[in-house]
RNA sequence: GGGCGGGUAGCUCAGCCGGGAGAGCAUUGGCCUUACAAGCCGAGGGUCGCAGGUUCGAACCCUGUCCCGCCCACCA
């Protein structure tokens, strides 16, 4: 139809292509910076809007979180960005501390080296060549999600710059005394070789024993017996404790046992920590190997003997016999020993917590080191009241109260680790070993040269910081601090947060802690938290597990080969390899095909629900990917009959049929609404409703009604203009509003659509086009209304048509009856509409009773009647008649008993009553109707 | 042991400041209707986990209960 057959568009979307061209161009036009686009036509100040975004790992590459949750950044910003607003999506790198260590350390144990091989400055230096290497990866792939985020200001966390930051941060929080250095008992993770805080540290039930061992008392009797867990730890006892009240132990209070195969005497004490029904009631106490006695320890001043290395093997304070034997080694052997003397009383199973190192796995152990620590009380005063006073806002809320829960217990925050890769902690020791706490080395030495009255050999601290401690500084430290810039200014604190529930304490706590304590302010107003991205089934998605979907697959496929050849590698368990295989191969047969970055983005829009992890469906994403191809067609429709045409770019003087008007008001609502969904981060909200007005309203009534007028041979070219000028009209707003979740296929249509629309975006791109706004005056219920009754018939045709067998190109002619005026206003006058939809030939009026052998359906006040004689089996327009008949007499009997109880007459509210009763009345009009067809019906079947 | 979230159509999920149970996918019948078969037009399918309570009226509010999942916690 197009008279330009070069200007016409392929006949489906393919999105590769599209979305190469735009980012380059987008990224190249500087349209991601702040500042682009519209510069406030009114000349008000503009508002910024600015979201950091949580740092990759510098070596890792995109999952299905950051799909999903870089999704609704980008939406949000680009939506922003739109309504005008100064935007930063700030974007950067984190360095991810263990867990990049721990890879290089795999690639050098590939060479049979470990970093004390290499020694630390050639270790480091490995370390920075795989990030040159790796570290590219994750943002091109960031890119591909067409994520909007300023690559001109893109930061890594060791950058130099945000260093600065952080040893500002940790020698002010040291001055203040809210960094202390002390020898504590941490949890060790004796694979990694270094404390790691609480946080990093998951406890999960296993099966283990509970060993009953015997004491003997020294002046001989009977025995103590006491039951452990980790009958290993017994060469460290230091006591026995039993509660103070348990009438069993009274005599022992105050006395000693022997400690076996140590010979050791040590004292029994009374402590209210100990349950008396557990076990033997007695237990030994550990001090420098288990928290709970460590704090019983202190309670009674009982010395601590640490009997590990850092390797979880036994030291030099244990026996001969046990010296440099692992830990589970020793624990059988002891075991064993005290078996054979007879100290062992019984040995039953029991479930108990195994804590492990959240990267490693390893069991950690609590040991006694020294470490650096976070005074975190007095910071999380403040942050608290930030959020109880609403400065700062969970989003849902729910996430508040698990917030206060944990920061109404916090505890302090160990910060120091044994590893190399992170920002090293900036404190020097003097040759008697005493500290200096500076910004630099020069600044130590100063410190130090000032104490001792001259220059002095200092020594720096081995230690780096725990990631998550540059992590907090982000929202700040990204921006220029310490330094007052220009940035700093227009975007903090920044405006919304979007990460997972499982880091609220990791890090959402730590960067509201910091932003206060540095800045005096908060970081973020609004917390949004998202669930975790499940696979179909509900499970977490792991490399053990095969189940991984790589969101690039997702956007360009990927044979099933190549997938199973992927999901199969490197994996820590090669015998999982074959299960994992025959399940890939089960559920993607074909492999995956490509469904395009705007599929996947709507999919993951369409799935933000609030409050609940997301099962990622397949199929859905196959919906929204035919979804993009329906826009695609509807504006190849919209072109082809547009382009080189008057498209009456003026509205003036055009006519405005009711489907016009009925178009633009609904166009009004949906801006309405998806302006609203935004503003309450229901992206779900926003997707569907975009989703049914582009696929419904727009496509299988706007654009079907289109064709008439358009193709008609007496067509108004009039009312043809206006046709053109409204659908483009509608499909740039669309276009517009839906750009935030699908950028890529909107900017390809939105450069055909927009010109002929009469639009023109500063830049020439709809990413800086302006938000739609709606226009009231556009509102109109009674366009609304008409069209609705309209649909309506056609709707019922349609129905008839096809349950009873009529063949969809029979021409039909359907008879209505009903009121005179009602068949002039309500048929007569949308004849061109209905006409066409329904396939209808004609219609005619019938007074008072149909024909004999007509299908039949009533609407409230009209009856519809086709002709069916000769064409169908009366029986089954009879068995749809009856099915229809049962709904309306249930229905008629939940409404009649309503209204025939005094108390709903009595208690309900006046508007509830009348809408009862107008349903009633409408329930008996097609009721009678529907009786009265059936027994027209009657006369027609072969009754047996 | 405490806390939180969820249990609605075969599947994935909306609806939940109370007033006629919805969407997508799947199933199924009919259509090559000149934008789209990744499409068009129809249809079937749910005692809203269970039991009580409040109410004229409950998927929605309250209580209890059963499942599923998560978080926190030192029961050796």
């Amino acid at each position: 139809m197009s008279t330009d057959g070069s200007s016409a568009l392929p006949k489906g979307y393919d999105p590769v292509g599209v979305e190469r061209r735009w980012y380059a161009h987008w990224e190249a036009s500087g349209f991601f910076q702040p500042g682009a686009g519209r510069s406030g036509g009114s000349g008000a100040e503009r508002s910024s809007y600015c979201i950091m975004i949580p740092p990759p790992n510098v070596t890792g590459t995109l999952h299905m979180g950051h799909a999903f949750q870089d999704t609704l950044m980008d939406a949000l910003i680009r939506q922003r960005r739109m309504r005008g607003d100064d935007t930063l999506w700030q974007t950067g790198t984190d360095h991810a501390g263990i867990a990049t260590q721990m890879v290089v350390e795999r690639q050098l144990a590939g060479e049979g080296k470990t970093r004390h091989d290499l020694g630390r400055a050639l270790f480091l230096e490995r370390v920075w060549q795989w990030k040159a290497h790796s570290g590219g990866t994750i943002v091109q792939q960031l890119r591909r999600l067409g994520a909007s985020c300023d690559w001109t200001r893109e930061v890594f966390t060791m950058d130099a710059r945000l260093s600065l930051a952080v040893q500002e941060v940790f020698v002010r929080l040291y001055e203040e005394g809210l960094i202390y250095r002390g020898t504590r008992l941490v949890n060790w993770d004796p694979v990694l070789h270094t404390a790691v805080s609480d946080l990093e540290v998951v406890a999960e039930e296993e099966e283990g024993f509970l060993w009953h061992l015997r004491y003997p008392r020294p002046e001989g009797g009977v025995w103590v017996v006491v039951a452990t867990t980790r009958p290993e730890t017994m060469l460290g006892d230091t006591a026995v404790a039993v509660h103070p009240e348990d009438e069993r132990y009274q005599h022992l209070i105050g006395r000693e046992v022997l400690l076996p195969l140590v010979g050791r005497r040590i004292p029994v004490i009374a402590d209210i920590s100990v349950k008396p029904e557990f076990g033997s009631g007695c237990v030994k106490i550990t001090p420098a190997h288990d928290f709970n006695d460590h704090e019983v320890g202190k309670r009674h001043r009982l010395p601590q003997i640490n009997i590990l290395t850092v390797d979880a093997a036994l030291n030099e304070a244990v026996p001969v016999a046990y010296r440099g034997l692992d830990r589970y080694v020793a624990r059988r052997r002891i075991v064993a020993d005290l078996e054979s003397q007879g100290l062992l009383a019984k040995v039953e199973p029991h479930r108990l917590m195994i804590p492990r190192g959240d990267r490693s796995k390893a069991v950690v152990e609590p040991f006694l080191t020294d470490q650096w620590f976070v005074r975190t009380a007095p910071l999380a005063v403040e942050a608290m009241q930030a959020v109880a006073d609403g400065r700062i806002r969970f989003v849902p809320d729910a996430w508040q109260k698990t917030y206060f829960e944990w920061m109404e217990n916090i505890q302090d925050w160990c910060i120091s680790r044994q590893i190399w890769w992170g920002h090293r902690i900036p404190a020097w020791y003097g040759p008697d070993g005493r500290l200096f706490v500076d910004r630099d080395e020069a600044g130590a030495r100063q410190q130090a040269r000032r104490h001792y009255g001259r220059d002095v050999e200092l020594t720096q601290d081995p230690d780096v910081l725990d990631t998550w401690f540059s992590s907090a500084l982000w929202p700040f430290s990204t921006l220029g601090w310490p330094q007052q810039t220009p940035e700093l200014a227009a975007f903090y604190p920044t405006d919304v947060l979007v990460t997972g529930f499982d880091i609220i304490f990791f890090w959402v706590a730590r960067m509201i802690m910091m932003g206060l304590k540095f800045t005096g302010q908060v970081p973020f107003r609004t917390v949004y938290i998202t669930g975790l991205v499940r696979d179909g089934e509900g499970n977490k998605m792991s490399k053990s597990k095969g189940n991984v979907l790589d969101p690039l697959d997702l956007i360009d496929g990927i044979d099933l080969e190549t997938l199973v050849a992927k999901r199969t590698r490197d994996l820590m368990q090669p015998q999982l390899a074959q299960r994992i295989e025959a399940a890939t191969r089960q559920e993607f047969p074909h492999g995956i095909p490509p469904f395009g970055t705007d599929a996947l983005r709507f999919t993951m829009a369409s799935l933000a629900t609030q409050g609940r992890d997301i099962k990622f469906d397949l199929g859905r994403m196959e919906g929204y990917r035919n979804f993009c191809n329906k826009l695609w067609n509807a504006a190849r429709f919209v072109l082809m009959n547009t382009e080189g045409r008057p498209c009456g770019q003026h509205w003036q003087g055009l006519p405005c049929p009711v489907v016009d008007r009925w178009i633009l008001s609904r166009l009004q609502r949906v801006v309405t609404e998806v302006d609203g969904a935004f503003g309450k981060y229901r992206f779900d909200e926003a997707a569907t409703t975009l989703y049914h007005f582009l696929w419904g309203d727009f496509c299988d009534w706007y654009l079907e009604w289109s064709k008439p007028t358009l193709y008609g041979h007496h067509g108004d070219p009039e009312e043809q203009t206006a046709t053109r000028r409204v659908m483009l009209h509608v499909l740039e707003v669309a276009l517009r509003l839906l750009h935030p979740l699908m950028p890529f296929i909107t900017e390809e249509l939105w450069q055909k659509v927009a010109p002929l629309a009469g639009a023109v975006g500063s830049g020439g791109s709809i990413m800086l086009a302006p938000w739609p706004q709606a226009v009231t005056e556009l509102l109109d219920e009674s366009a609304e209304a008409r069209v609705a009754f309209v649909q309506e018939v056609v709707g019922a045709v349609r129905a008839m048509r096809s349950e009873t067998g009529i063949p969809p190109g029979q021409k039909l002619t359907l008879l209505v009856a009903g009121e005179p005026a009602l068949l002039e206003t309500q048929i007569r006058r949308h004849e061109a509409l209905i006409l066409p939809m329904a396939r209808l030939e004609a219609w005619q009026p019938v007074a008072g009773e149909a024909p004999v052998g007509c299908a039949t359906a009533v609407l409230s006040q009209l009856r519809l009647y086709i002709p069916l004689q000769g064409v169908i089996d009366p029986e089954v327009e009879w068995a749809r008649l009856t099915r229809e008949l049962t709904r309306l007499d249930s229905d008629l009997e939940r409404v009649r008993g309503k209204l025939a109880n005094p108390a709903f007459l009595a208690n309900a509210k006046a508007e509830v009553v009348q809408k009862e009763r107008y349903k009633e009345q409408e329930l008996q009009e097609k009721r009678q109707g529907i009786h009265d067809a059936m027994q027209r019906m009657a006369l027609l079947r072969r009754v047996p």
